[in-house]
DNA sequence: GCGGATGTTTTTAACGTTCAAAACGTCTGT
DNA sequence: ACAGACGTTTTGAACGTTAAAAACATCCGC
């Protein structure tokens, strides 16, 4: 394997001017420059990368934990980890993989990564209520961002990328209304979740704004299932006035709700409108083809990223709007 | 930050003192064993990675391309990185994600990563027939284990751990025959996949070696959807002689399953035995619950890292077997 | 008391890179 | 012709660690 010597040794210059060539082009003369990168590709040379974090104390990778505990399936987490690696690799870094200890226990893993100079910061995901992680590594001075808000506290431990739950949720109700829907339901999660609180205060507000109702419309659902979901839609179709559209919180939920639909004989589509949420694998792959609200991984990746490595102190609160991707669903009655 | 040098001066030792206290504690004189380790923890020294790779030129860092876009299995994805960080970091390594072009087109950015000592070598997983990347690895003596064998190749080009699709079938109709099915389905892939050749070859060869018949049983589908899998299902129901029980290649077509005997008033395990493949989260999540076989995770992690990692360059092929998790789908009729 | 064996610690020299400063060359204006 | 400025290249040192060899200490048998 070549090292910066033996390419120097090739090109007839001195080490620090391949080094150069490399990291400050135009300090070269063109035609050393010339001399040197033929060199390099003659010898197919490639920078050690220890040696260079060595010097300059900078790895290059960004750790990121991988979920463990088996709470909602989170079915578009490989979606998020490619957008993260792509998003890394465009500024020269890559993702380094991790477990810990869910909690403010897993908190010297993070602690030894960065010590020991394997991860320069940290991208934090799968934020809970009063999440601990954020506020421990802002005291140790570990670089980090976290992919959603740590909810419930009026100023957020550091910088956050975030999804517009409560506007997605909206943009569902109004889609519903544009198709013709007047009793639009929401079937969501236990009140502890931060994220189920934004998502059905979404819903809420959109209902009252088109003068809509939403008593008796709104079931939270024990856990995220396709039973549960199911469970949920059959409490609201069986009520005195039942809903002829259903907001999700999740597609699992929207896939209950498919399917409890399918079992009275009544078409997702036509008699009840359905929308689900995250634009998971499912949503395409059954039928008729579940409308629902996509998060825009690619952009969250890469405001993730460019607010962990950028310089720029200001711009480190980024939330983005999730994108309804409409489908059989709510195909107008 | 401390260094083995600040180390060393506080417990008035030499450097290289200190470094055996790590790597070699047996060549201490236990008190200065003791003294060296005080001073460690009370500087609270963690040593440097970078310069430790740049001596001994391991990175311990191992790499893995994280799938890109369509493929069917990628609803256990989590559950494999999970299990794969953990096996890594059990032997002190750790998982670099990566994207690189599916193919031989991807085969620059393997090398990349090689040479400049990001990864000491890979994880391959989503493995094809003719996959072109293990050839490839094999010829630059860049070193990796394969998660999946390359199908149809008489000499495997490196070592591989894979999970016994075949047994898996035969287990499944083996079960399904035990709660009393006489004629049990298979429902496939196209030809071209020589996982699907696996899997539907169990089934075949239990179905014989149990006397029960295998003609009109078998339907491939042309993709992984829960349409196509319910599709198939209504085929095989409305054919001359229906199964009573099925055999999906996936969780998904076996879903569709679920959904057409739903749709048709008969309930999948009292009328009609199904069983999936891979146990995603989604089996867990229907109801009736899905049986199906699940992939020993956490043994396949252990073994890819094991054979990686190992110098032992026996036992480089492993194949495991799969877990049949019964679930609602198969109750006796 | 001395050669040799064994156990413990230090010295020296890298690993491959980049930073900072110094050196060298060439040009400009006076 | 010479100081100063600028552009290009080299020198020397350092980043934090470990391998290998050398040095030192201790103990044993004779």
């Amino acid at each position: 394997m070549a090292t910066l010597k033996q390419v120097a040794a090739h090109a007839e210059v001195s080490v620090q001017t391949v080094s150069n060539a490399l990291n400050a082009p135009h300090r070269l003369r063109p035609d050393t420059l010339d001399r040197v990168n033929r060199s390099i590709e003659l010898l197919n040379y490639r920078p050690n990368r220890n040696a260079r974090s060595l010097r300059t104390s900078a790895v290059e990778l960004i750790g990121y934990c991988v979920p463990s505990w088996p709470n909602q399936t989170h079915l578009v987490m490989d979606q998020f980890l490619h957008a993260l690696c792509a998003a890394a690799e465009r500024t020269g870094r890559h993702i380094l993989l991790f477990t810990a200890e869910p909690g403010v226990g897993g908190m010297p893993t993070y602690d030894d990564l960065h010590a020991r100079r394997l991860v320069d910061g940290f991208v934090l995901s799968q934020t809970e209520t009063h999440d601990p992680r954020h506020g421990w590594l802002k005291e140790q001075g570990i670089p980090f961002v976290s992919f959603g808000r740590v909810w419930k506290q009026t100023t957020q431990p550091g910088p956050w990328v975030d999804v517009d739950g409560a506007g997605g949720s909206a943009l569902a109700v109004r889609h519903l209304y544009d198709t013709g829907r007047r009793r639009i339901a929401f079937i969501g999660w236990p009140k502890s979740s931060g994220l189920g609180e934004d998502r059905s205060g979404g819903w809420r507000s959109a209902c009252k704004e088109l003068g809509l109702p939403a008593d008796g419309l709104f079931i939270r659902c024990r856990e995220d299932s396709i039973e549960e979901g199911a469970l949920a839609t059959a409490a609201l179709l069986d009520s005195e006035r039942p809903p002829d559209g259903i907001v999700a919180l999740s597609d699992v939920l929207a896939l209950g709700a498919l399917r409890e639909l399918t079992r009275r004989g009544l078409a997702a589509g036509r008699d009840v409108g359905v929308t689900g949420f995250d634009d998971s694998p499912l949503a395409e792959v059954v039928s008729p083809g579940l409308t629902s609200l996509r998060q825009p991984m690619d952009q969250i990746a890469e405001e993730l990223i460019a607010i962990l490595t950028g310089t720029d102190d200001t711009r480190t609160e980024r939330l983005l709007h999730p994108e309804l991707v409409i489908r059989g669903s709510t195909a107008p009655g």
